[in-house]
DNA sequence: CTTATTGGGCTTTTT
DNA sequence: GCCCAATAAG
């Protein structure tokens, strides 16, 4: 028996809605959790509590995550609120734990012990080299879609024998591929991120012993972020849990914003009917934003259709109005951006309470010239990660192809890199040849190498140096024989010789990886003190391996310490600002253009919702009236949720009354936008100009786009050549004044305007 | 085999 | 405009 002092601690700070949630008896529950209601907070003291008040050992526990890392927070949250050990309790990602059962079960999952993991871009090379194989052409059978499809039909559960051919030719093309892919992985040993999870499905829906171990293990299920869950996730854990084991799902679907891949809001209802007695618990009350900042997500959010219905509040106060700043360029936006941050910089604001969100990458570029100018350091989220880069994936390349010769990816990869002198027409030759004897690459080269002509020698050598390096790290440390081999494939060297800084970094890069690799290394007192059975014992090289692989690690740029946060709305769920700059707020980039296209403004309507609600005190938004998009220069329009936004939460600010907007490409920005229109951003402007009505333009009639030779952006021309086409840009001025036209047939041309010889039509 | 050049493409992203 | 990958030239 538990006495009441150990449970206060559980529940003396969680409100009503939150208490209910995490004292409630172990049935299913259904958790939907608004932004900034507590949702992690309840999960862990949800299991804490299971734990420590229903007395449910840890190992009756699952607990599944997204990332690696809200897999960690949880982890280390439950540890500081309880006394008991759940070093044994299985916490994490869904590709994480599928990872460990077919670990402990490979034999039964059909596959061989030391299988790897590839990972998005090693899948896309192998379904190239399947393609090619195969006589299909890159051109009608673009990998990366090929890939996508193969990666759809994993995630409904189908296999390729499963597929009946309904006569059309694309199908049975694709289904070919997929089933030859599958052929591939199988020979090589690998798996691909979508197979991890398909494969520990079919084994806990097929295995009748594994399927009665995991339900006799697993009474509780928790899921995290489950709005996000696709149709195998959801599957899998509805097989794992069976009739015996409990749910209890936390999601919220206003956060929905992966539909395009692969998510399924639909499982949140479909939760209820498949769990009998699932009670639908809601956590409304928000802690993180103010009363403004929460009514423009309440209103934006009240416009999408088929929402199971939350509305947040707060006991907070209203704070300030959200700001609207309308810019005339991205460049001014971000100055704009800039200005407003060093003035909070001077009040009490450290540069990481700033964050910058925008709905695509490229959008971060002319911020992040404006921040340098400006001094303010930043940092950029998704990037490259460690294990994603060139160096790092070449080093465990080598390390893969020790593990296991007949990885063919890795043999790929590694063998003419550094460059040894098997280029294209050897290898063409040898696939040629591991294709018609059924054996992989290694192998074919082992066997027919007298087939290899000139480079027979080469190919020699590198099987050699392979084959050395296996017997001479086969009893080192792992970071030693990582040393040892980047030294000794001449990968160092490979490196060292390239140019510019960008080689300094990938040296630092290969080093960082050394001392990675130690932190695999076995520590002969710790290994052998619990042996679960539950529990895969992986050998040092397996576990870096899958750490590399599931675990791509944090991305590398700049410094980690006191910086502004620039990122897309997409990599902003999940975190929260006392600032935040919404920026790009325009139709044809927020909503996408695509999106509008398409209809999905729903999505997109959430992925707003989420936006704003990541901030805590102050909220800038802002567009740009003119942009460029892809080297062209578009007139925008405010994004029509700046409509949906209640008036009364938000003021207007426009850069100082009286000064034109630039000619259109009359000037490159760094030149242009320094003198006429610096400082816009704390200029005047007219505040209360609510968002929703007809926003006043400055724009001087005429004046509008307006280029040398009297034409005009849009315009309709005429080409003595070319024939027909539309204005797209100007550049330059006077005799070198280029335009930039696309025509109907011709496609886009630059001209220079003076010899053009164009006729407005 | 390496290096320079051209051409296509282009939301969002974790594992 | 920028990045990658496929081609052409060295």
């Amino acid at each position: 028996m538990q006495d009441i002092a150990d449970i206060t601690p559980l529940v003396a700070s969680l409100n009503p809605a939150q208490k209910e949630a995490v004292t409630a008896p172990p049935e299913h529950r259904l958790v939907l959790a608004g932004a900034g209601s507590g949702k992690t907070r309840v999960l862990v003291h949800r299991i804490a509590w299971l734990i420590t008040v229903e007395n449910v050992s840890p190992l009756s526990v699952l607990a599944v995550t997204f990332t690696n890392k809200a897999a960690s927070e949880m982890r280390g949250r439950i540890e500081q609120l309880i006394t008991v050990p759940i070093r044994s309790m299985w916490v994490g990602t869904f590709h994480g734990i599928a990872h460990r059962m077919l670990r402990l079960h490979w034999k039964e999952a059909g596959l061989v012990q030391n299988f790897q993991i590839l990972d998005a871009d090693d899948q896309v090379r192998l379904v190239k080299r399947v393609l090619k194989a195969l006589d299909m052409s890159d051109e009608q059978w673009p990998p990366k879609a090929v890939t996508h499809w193969i990666n759809a039909q994993k995630e409904e559960a189908r296999r390729p024998q499963h597929m009946s051919d309904l006569g059309d030719y694309t199908q049975r093309q694709y289904v070919r591929v997929y089933t030859a892919y599958e052929e591939a992985c199988t020979k090589s040993g690998v798996v691909d991120f979508a197979e991890l999870l398909l494969r520990a499905f079919e084994i806990t829906r097929d295995n009748p012993e594994i399927q009665a171990h995991y339900r006799r293990r697993f009474r509780h299920v928790l899921v995290d972020e489950f709005q996000d869950t696709n149709t195998l996730q959801y599957a899998w854990l509805k097989v794992l849990a069976g009739d015996t084991g409990t749910m209890f799902a936390v999601g919220d679907d206003d956060q929905s914003i992966y539909s395009w891949r692969g998510a399924r809001v639909e499982n949140m209802v479909r939760l209820e009917k498949d769990f009998p007695g699932t009670e639908v618990i809601r956590l409304e009350q928000n802690y993180r934003s103010t009363g403004t900042i929460l009514k423009a997500a309440n209103g934006l959010i009240s416009k999408n259709t088929n929402r199971l219905g939350k509305n947040l509040w707060t006991d907070g106060g209203d704070g300030e109005q959200i700001q609207l700043y309308a810019s005339y360029n991205e460049y001014d936006e971000a100055e704009f951006v800039a200005n407003r941050a060093r003035e909070l910089l001077d009040g009490r604001c450290r540069y990481s309470d700033l964050a910058i969100l925008y709905r695509s990458n490229a959008q971060s570029r002319v911020l992040e010239e404006i921040l340098i100018r400006a001094r303010i350091p930043y940092r950029i989220y998704g990037g490259l990660r460690f294990f994603e880069r060139q160096e790092i994936k070449d080093a465990l390349a080598y390390l893969r192809l020790l593990h296991n010769r007949d990885d063919d990816t890795s043999f790929e990869r590694t063998v003419n890199t550094p460059a040894r002198g098997i280029g294209a027409t050897t290898m063409e030759k040898l696939r040629e040849i591991s294709r018609a004897s059924g054996v992989s690459l290694w192998m074919a080269a082992k066997n027919a190498s007298s087939q290899l002509g000139r480079s027979a020698g080469n190919m020699g050598q590198f099987l050699k140096l392979i084959d050395d390096l296996h017997a001479e790290t086969r009893d080192l440390p792992l970071s030693k024989a990582t040393e040892l081999l980047i030294a000794r494939t001449g990968l160092r060297d490979h490196y060292r010789k390239e140019k510019g800084e960008q080689a300094e970094a990938r040296l630092e890069n290969l080093d960082e990886l050394i001392s990675a690799a130690r932190s695999f290394e076995v520590d002969p007192g710790a290994a052998s003190a619990a042996e679960n059975p539950d529990e895969p014992v992986l050998d040092p090289l397996t576990a870096f391996l899958t750490h590399a692989a599931l675990e791509s690690g944090e991305e590398q740029a700049g410094p980690g310490e006191d910086c502004v946060q620039l990122m897309t709305l997409h990599a902003a769920k999940g975190l929260e600002f006392p600032v935040v700059f919404i920026v790009g707020v325009e139709n044809g980039l927020f909503p996408s253009a695509r999106a509008i296209d398409e209809g999905n403004l729903e999505e997109e309507r959430r992925l707003f919702y989420v936006g704003i609600t990541r901030a805590r005190r102050k909220l800038y938004l802002s567009y740009a009236e003119v942009r460029r998009v892809h080297g062209v220069e578009q007139i925008g329009a405010p994004s029509m949720f700046l409509k949906e936004v209640p008036a009364e939460c938000v003021s207007e600010t426009r850069p100082r009354a009286g000064i034109l907007r630039p000619g259109f490409g009359a000037r490159e920005p760094q030149s242009g936008y320094g003198g006429g229109y610096r400082g816009a951003g704390s200029g005047g402007g007219y505040g209360g100009s609510a968002a929703g009505r007809p926003l006043p333009r400055t724009v001087v009639a005429g004046s509008s786009g307006l280029g040398p030779g009297g034409f005009r952006l849009g315009q309709r021309v005429e080409h003595p050549k070319f024939g027909e086409g539309t204005i797209l840009s100007f550049d330059g001025d006077g005799d070198r004044a280029q335009i930039e036209v696309k025509f109907r047939d011709a496609g886009t041309k630059r001209l220079v305007l003076g010899f053009a010889n164009l006729r407005g039509l």
